[in-house]
DNA sequence: ATGACAATCAGAGATTGA
C-alpha cells in the first residue's frame, strides 16, 4: 500500500490542489493535516466520489487532521491522550486493513514558536504525550506508524540554511532532543532508511521566493514501528507538487508498504 | 530589526503559521 502524508494548509484553499494530486498520484491512504475546518465544513461528498472515505477531526480555523482511504479503515479514534484539557485538534489514529493490519496515526505536531514561552512550552509538553503513544505502539508489537508535520527539523542537513533555524522551535536543542528520544524508542524514519545527505525537504515558505531559491526545511516525516518498518518498500518526497497552481507550503511525503 | 506571503474569520485587520 501507498501511504502519504501532507499539509494541505486549508481544505477549502485546496480542494482543488488536493483534488488533482489524488488522480495523479492515488495514494491508498492520504494523511493530511491543517485542514483548517470543523467537521460539518470538510468536502466529504467531493472525496467519497474519488472512492476515499474520509475521516476528518476538526476545528475552527486552525489545525485539524484527517484521513482518507480507498483501504478499510477499522477503529478509527480522535485526539492524542494525556490532556483532556487540549482542545487543539492534531491526532487522529485508524487501522488500514491492507494485506496486513497497519495502525496509523495522522499528527499535527505543535510549532512551538516564540520559543522560549507558552507555545513552546506547549510543544514540549505535547512532544511528552506523543513519546507515551509511541510507547505503547511499539508495545504493541503490531506495524504501526506515526505519520505528520512534525513542525521539528531533525538535523542541520534537514534544511537549506540551517543558521536561519537556530533559534527557532523547529529547530532548537530541546527540539530535536525530544524527536530523537522518540526516536530512540525503536523508531525508523522512512525518508531516512532509504535517503541520506543535504538537500531534501518537505516545506518551502511563501515568503521571500523561498521555492525558486530550494531555500526548504524537512519537517514532515513518517516514524515506522520495527513491525512496520519491515514492510517498507520505499519512501520518498514529492517536492513538484509545491511549483503547481495555488500550492501548499508542504508537499507530500510517501511510503510504500507490502502491507 | 522588520517584513516579505498565505489562510481564516469576517467583512478590516488581527492572528497564526514556520
Amino acid at each position: 500500500m501507498k501511504i502519504a502524508t501532507f499539509n494541505i494548509n486549508g481544505i477549502k484553499a485546496r480542494i482543488g490542489a488536493l483534488s488533482d494530486w489524488l488522480d495523479e498520484s492515488a495514494p491508498d491512504v492520504a494523511i493530511l493535516q491543517e485542514i483548517k475546518s470543523v467537521d460539518e465544513n470538510f468536502p466529504r461528498e467531493h472525496f467519497e466520489d474519488k472512492g476515499y472515505s474520509v475521516h476528518t477531526h476538526g476545528q475552527k480555523s486552525f489545525n485539524g487532521v484527517a484521513i482518507l482511504s480507498k483501504l478499510p479503515l477499522e477503529d478509527v479514534t480522535f485526539g492524542l491522550p494525556g490532556d483532556d484539557d487540549d482542545e487543539q485538534a492534531r491526532w487522529i489514529e485508524a487501522t488500514v486493513m491492507g494485506k496486513s493490519a497497519v495502525r496509523i496515526c495522522g499528527l499535527y505536531l505543535p510549532n512551538g514558536n516564540p520559543a522560549p514561552g507558552p507555545k513552546y512550552d506547549y510543544k514540549l509538553a505535547w512532544m511528552e504525550r506523543l513519546q507515551t503513544r509511541a510507547a505503547q505502539l511499539l508495545a504493541s508489537e503490531e506495524p504501526a506508524l506515526m505519520a505528520g508535520d512534525y513542525n521539528i527539523i531533525p538535523q542541520d542537513e534537514d534544511a537549506a540554511r540551517p543558521e536561519a533555524w537556530r533559534e527557532d522551535a523547529l529547530a532548537l536543542p530541546d527540539s530535536r532532543a525530544a524527536f530523537r528520544r522518540i526516536l530512540n524508542l525503536g523508531f525508523t524514519e522512512a525518508f531516512r532508511a532509504r535517503t541520506q545527505g543535504p538537500g531534501h525537504y518537505s516545506f518551502w515558505d511563501y515568503q521571500a521566493g523561498a521555492w525558486n531559491k530550494n531555500d526548504g526545511i524537512r519537517i514532515d516525516h513518517f516514524l515506522l514501528t520495527p513491525q512496520c518498518a519491515d514492510l517498507l518498500e520505499n519512501s520518498w518526497i514529492e517536492p513538484e507538487v509545491r511549483g503547481r497552481e495555488k500550492p501548499s507550503d508542504h508537499v507530500p511525503v510517501w511510503v510504500e508498504l507490502a502491507a
